[in-house]
RNA sequence: GCACCGGUGGCGAAGUGGCAAACGCGCUGGUCUGCAAAACCAGUAUUCACGGGUUCAAAUCCCGUCCGGUGCUCCA
């Protein structure tokens, strides 16, 4: 089944296959690693994932090159600030991002790269562009690109740039450059500031070319699909090309995938507004990682989703429906025996949940005939009509499901652990929420004993006592689940 | 200002010409249970911002109006 995905460069679906035949090459614009990762960043790396698990369980092999910014004014400014190297000054946050990236489950690519550690590539590159006549040098010794020496500049974004020409409306006497539009390639080193020696000058790298470098460095000259968040087509995405395809004469990125902003209460998120979380915010809230990774996929990457906290609570319910489910249909048990009716429903399910997804990754659309087998199969097992030849299937829908929304298998308590962790070791316990302090507080070993306790209280007729335990358990945030098949317990 | 996107039930959201509109959450009632929880059943939009039009047929296409958002600058 062959992936059709939206394409910004040709404005339409277009079937996503490998160039080389064997594997699908990918960049994705990373992080700056400059601060905490926030929700809004992780919807576009979220809907990433969920494109290279797509790709993958439909038997695609995937190579995913994604960026670290470890260099740029931010860094440079803050690192500055705090009187540190900003090597020092950015590797804790990109631990933090790698930690984030766990804590949603999110795929590692295949490669990660440094812009740090690309400093002559890039070099170079501005070099051939500068033998090319598209780049040049100003007095403070900094190189910009001409934009003038690419015609096809605004392709990607599909801007009219007869409007925006010199003159009225741009001050050309704010820029050392021939043109408003052209675009930094290489910063001259300010005094005191991190700088690189090499044949351009002393300086840093500008961010586009940066990008540019390292997905042709890991990926060649042509590759199959370039990722980011919709802010980045312009300029960042066209200047990649203007920069890219005027160097090799060879066209970039075949295949361009940009996922919508996150609003925050139909806003955009930003500090300013008070709208902004963190990942690290929300785990502490006490909402689980699986929820705010359901959340933030539940909703295509071509719509823009509107965050709210009742999102996160209507994350929590379906994914405990799934999970309930998985834990019944692998518990049993069943007679033996072969529903067919049901063995063709699991089928179907699977086909159209496939289908779903590779219609442009439709994950609101994937949802649906998952949901609707889970209840056929509860109603089956309520029955007494689901048989022991039909868990195989089903389970199979299952498995399918959790390939690519990984929200099933629970990995949730190790997340919050974590968070806890590092929200003790910074100082941060005041903005914890006292229900997931609490929760923290009681182990697996001592619910065990207390389920045990009231499950003797229970067999005794002493509900008094086994309803005690229960409350006990609940204000720990512990659920309790009596079937005739034993007790259950789960952590809200 | 220019450009783009969107307005579907209590909420989120799919559906872009043809069965009175998926799925999830929530709510109400029922079954089950010592009581709960879980699960199931039933109910929860005759209708898709509004006004025109095209068509045998429109939530879906066209025109207009209103409302919301985003981009045009660092930004996922």
């Amino acid at each position: 089944m062959t992936l059709r995905l939206f394409n910004t460069l040709s404005g339409q679906l277009d079937p996503l296959i490998p160039l080389d035949g064997k594997a699908l090459g990918m960049y994705a614009c990373g992080p700056t690693v400059y601060d905490y990762g926030h929700i809004g960043n992780f919807r576009t790396f979220l809907h990433i994932d969920v494109l290279r698990r797509f790709l993958r369980l439909t038997g695609v092999e995937v190579r995913q090159v994604m960026n670290i910014t470890d260099v740029d004014d931010k860094i440079i400014r803050n690192a500055a600030a705090a009187g540190q190297p900003i090597g020092a000054y950015t590797a804790p946050y990109e631990e933090a991002f790698f930690a984030d990236l766990d804590a949603l489950r999110i795929e590692r690519p295949e490669l990660i790269a440094r812009a740090t550690d690309h400093i002559p590539q890039m070099a170079a590159l501005i070099e051939r562009l500068a033998k090319a006549g598209a780049a040049y040098r100003t007095d403070d010794g900094s190189w910009y690109f001409r934009i003038a020496a690419f015609p096809a500049y605004g392709k990607l974004s599909k801007k009219d740039l007869s409007g925006m020409e010199d003159g009225a409306r741009v001050d050309v006497d704010d820029y050392e450059k021939d043109s408003a539009r052209d675009f930094a390639l290489w910063k001259a080193a300010k005094p005191g500031e991190t700088s690189w020696e090499t044949p351009l000058g002393r300086g840093r790298p500008g961010w586009h070319i940066e990008c540019s470098t390292m997905a042709m460095e890991y990926l060649g000259e042509s590759f199959d699909l370039h990722a980011g968040g919709e802010d980045l087509i312009f300029p960042h995405h066209e200047n990649e090309i203007a920069q890219s395809e005027t160097a090799t004469g060879k066209p970039f990125a075949r295949h361009w995938m940009h996922v919508r902003f996150l609003l925050v209460d139909g806003r955009k998120m930003s500090k300013s507004e008070g709208n902004f979380y963190t990942l690290r915010d929300l785990l502490l809230k006490g909402y689980r990682a699986s929820a705010i990774r359901l959340a933030l996929i539940s909703v295509p990457y071509r719509h823009p989703l509107n965050f709210t906290f009742d999102s996160l609570a209507d994350s929590t319910g379906a994914i405990d429906r799934l999970r309930t489910f998985r834990a019944r249909l692998v518990s049993g048990p069943f007679p033996e025996g072969q529903n067919p009716a049901l063995e063709a429903a699991a089928l179907a399910a699977r086909e159209a949940y496939r289908a779903a997804l590779a219609n442009d990754l439709n994950t609101a659309d994937a949802r649906a005939p998952v949901f609707d087998l889970v209840r056929s199969a509860n109603t089956a097992m309520d029955k007494s009509e689901f048989f022991l030849g039909n868990r195989a299937a089903v389970l199979a829908v299952l498995e399918d499901f959790d390939a690519v929304f990984a929200v099933i298998a629970d990995h949730d308590a190790e997340a919050t652990r974590r968070a806890l962790a590092w929200a003790r070791g910074s100082g941060r316990m005041d903005s914890v929420a006292p229900e997931l302090v609490a929760s923290a507080s009681i182990s697996d070993a001592e619910v065990d004993t207390l389920v045990a306790e009231r499950n003797q209280a229970k067999k005794q007729r002493n509900f008094a006592r086994a309803d005690a335990i229960r409350a006990q358990l609940a204000a720990k945030g512990i659920v309790i689940e009596d079937s005739k098949d034993g007790t259950r317990w789960k952590r809200k």
